[in-house]
DNA sequence: GTCTATATGAGGATAGAC
DNA sequence: GTCTATCCTCATATAGAC
């Protein structure tokens, strides 16, 4: 039988947010009680308010967190340099970074509707940076010549969308690489783009 | 004060998956209770069972409606002619029929994962069928030396992920009319598989 | 066809013992 | 830090009157 008492601190704080990230992501945040946290994670279900206020708190840290690294690895990863070689490094950026976290895309996108006024501002704040900084890519190159674009908002808007949309048929086990699939992408990127 | 009692056959059915539509759209499957859709609707919630059988079946036509209407409307568009051609019809198609549909591609698209295995069975063999047949164009196409594409399947899903993502920024009051919307998409899905 | 009333269960969150 | 027990609200679905 499971433990009935005692202390696991130091992990089931992790333990929470991993369980939470997952069912979330397989059932939806409204269809995911308190209740069956707990149980996945092992503890009963009062435990789970030493690591969160309330369930709204709970989605926001993993919406956060998932925007937070988001930014952070984009900043070490952003360059100088033409407009076309920025292109290429942001398309295999968003791909590589974006497929070993099926569940915090899955959730950062469908889980917006859920979140509170306040916390919403919040999360689409953090998006609108990252989404301006394709933009900013997509100007300058306009602007170098080495792109044609109609209109660089729905531009940005066309590309994430085209390349966040690979994450809803990769597998792990699938017959291409990581590799093979930024390729593929970056020459649909690029020629989309070109002059 | 709203009426307590009488009959108001034909126009509640309709009311009903309109209400739940919109509501289920706003505020996800799992969240929205067949009270708020009866108050909605301005009826008791008992009243809502006859028309569906459950809560269910409510989504499962919801979504089995938006498909069957896909289907019907892109065989009355398709045409024969050369891949080239025939690919600028599924772009303007897919942006012309999908957005007046927001709530409809919403939920289509989010609510998935709370379809029964059933009703997931049927509703992603119909949304099958559609990606089929652009991918019967962009194969046409590359055999025709019109196109090149690294991977049909793949470009495919890269598409309709670019396609549909009109449907995250668009507003019946933007700037854009539909046929310039559908233009800027037309050449990005044209330059991004040319030759 | 709609209403009211109810059966039956699950939901988020909290209090206090250990 | 976790447990047990509980408060209070809300959920889906049904039964039977009108």
């Amino acid at each position: 039988m499971a433990r009935k008492q005692g202390s696991h601190s130091g992990t089931t704080g992790p333990k929470v947010r991993a369980a939470a990230l997952r069912l979330i992501a397989r059932y939806g945040f409204a269809a995911v009680s308190m209740r069956q946290i707990a149980t996945d994670v092992g503890v009963q279900v009062g435990a789970l308010y030493n690591y969160t206020p309330d369930k709204q708190s709970l989605l926001y840290d993993l919406m956060h967190s998932h925007m937070a690294e988001l930014l952070t690895a984009w900043d070490q990863e952003a360059t100088a340099g033409t407009a076309f070689a920025r292109l290429e490094r942001f398309t295999r950026f968003h791909i590589r970074f974006h497929l070993p976290r099926a569940d915090q895309v899955f959730v950062s996108y469908m889980e917006l509707r859920n979140l509170s006024p306040d916390n919403f501002t919040k999360i689409e704040a953090m998006r609108r940076i990252y989404e301006d900084a394709l933009d900013d890519i997509l100007r300058a190159g306009e602007a170098e010549g080495q792109f044609i674009i109609a209109d660089s908002r729905i531009t940005t808007m066309g590309l994430i969308a085209l390349l966040t949309g690979v994450s809803n048929w990769y597998r792990d086990d699938g017959r291409l690489s990581v590799g093979e699939i930024e390729k593929i992408y970056w020459d649909m990127v690029r020629k989309s783009v070109s002059a």
